[in-house]
DNA sequence: GACCAGGCACATC
DNA sequence: GATGTGCATGGT
């Protein structure tokens, strides 16, 4: 079977077994891409208590995030995780904003896609997973996201090293899945309910007298 | 109590 | 360039 045939049976049985997943959970452009933020490196879960925040206060509208002092959004996002870090994350979006697109999201919209990913990767917090999600999510660009769950689920499928890096995998998978933004935005989705049921991360090293892991993601290192 | 979660920036070698 | 570390809460 060849690559192509092989990510595209992936994607058929996921969707075959778990449906659509009817992402991103979010009403907003701007509301997808403050989660965007909020859910780096933390359970969707404490992601949804720090928009329920904003949303009782009646904080989640762009303008409203604008014109709260650091330390109120910070109370509000407390439960996402690193909120000091990701106040600092959210103002360099707003100032991105601001100086390139006059504080529109609809004017930063019109902006190419290669153009517009290029300036989400320059703004301070946001990586490629980050800047992708938004472009596929809020933006509605095709764009394949690549995550945690994806670099720990295809690799163990056989389809590439674990090694590999995110633009490889992503050149990957553009290359091989089935193409357009509704896929890939239902491929992502359903390799992370995938990866959130099944795929823990990887496995302990045999033997080892400390029981934790070696290689990326550890916190110490084997003997 | 350890591990994990839909990363990223920065320091050090 | 590769590797390690800080950031932090909440669920299991």
């Amino acid at each position: 079977m060849t690559d192509e045939n092989r990510l595209q049976e992936i994607f058929r049985r996921l969707l075959a077994a778990f449906g659509p997943q009817h992402w991103w959970p979010g009403e907003t452009r701007w509301e997808i891409m403050l989660g965007a933020i909020l859910t780096q490196n933390t359970a969707w879960t404490n992601v949804e208590q720090a928009i329920g925040n904003l949303k009782r206060a009646q904080a989640l509208p762009l303008a409203a995030v604008r014109a709260l002092p650091d330390a109120v959004l910070a109370r509000h996002i407390r439960p996402s995780g690193y909120f000091n870090q990701k106040v600092k994350k959210i103002r360099a979006l707003l100032r991105w904003l601001d100086g390139e697109h006059g504080g529109s999201l609809a004017r930063a919209a019109r902006v190419p896609t290669e153009r517009l990913r290029a300036e989400l990767l320059g703004i301070w917090g946001i990586g490629p997973e980050t800047a992708d999600s938004m472009l596929l999510y809020a933006f509605n660009r095709p764009v394949f996201v690549v995550d945690a769950y994806t670099r720990r689920i295809l690799p163990r499928c056989g389809l590439f090293p674990a090694a590999w890096e995110y633009a490889q995998v992503q050149a990957y998978c553009v290359a091989h899945a089935p193409a357009g933004v509704p896929c890939y935005n239902e491929f992502h989705a359903l390799l992370v309910m995938l990866g959130k049921q099944f795929c823990k991360p990887r496995p302990r090293c045999a033997g080892c007298p400390l029981q934790t892991r070696c290689a990326t993601g550890q916190k110490r290192k084997c003997p």
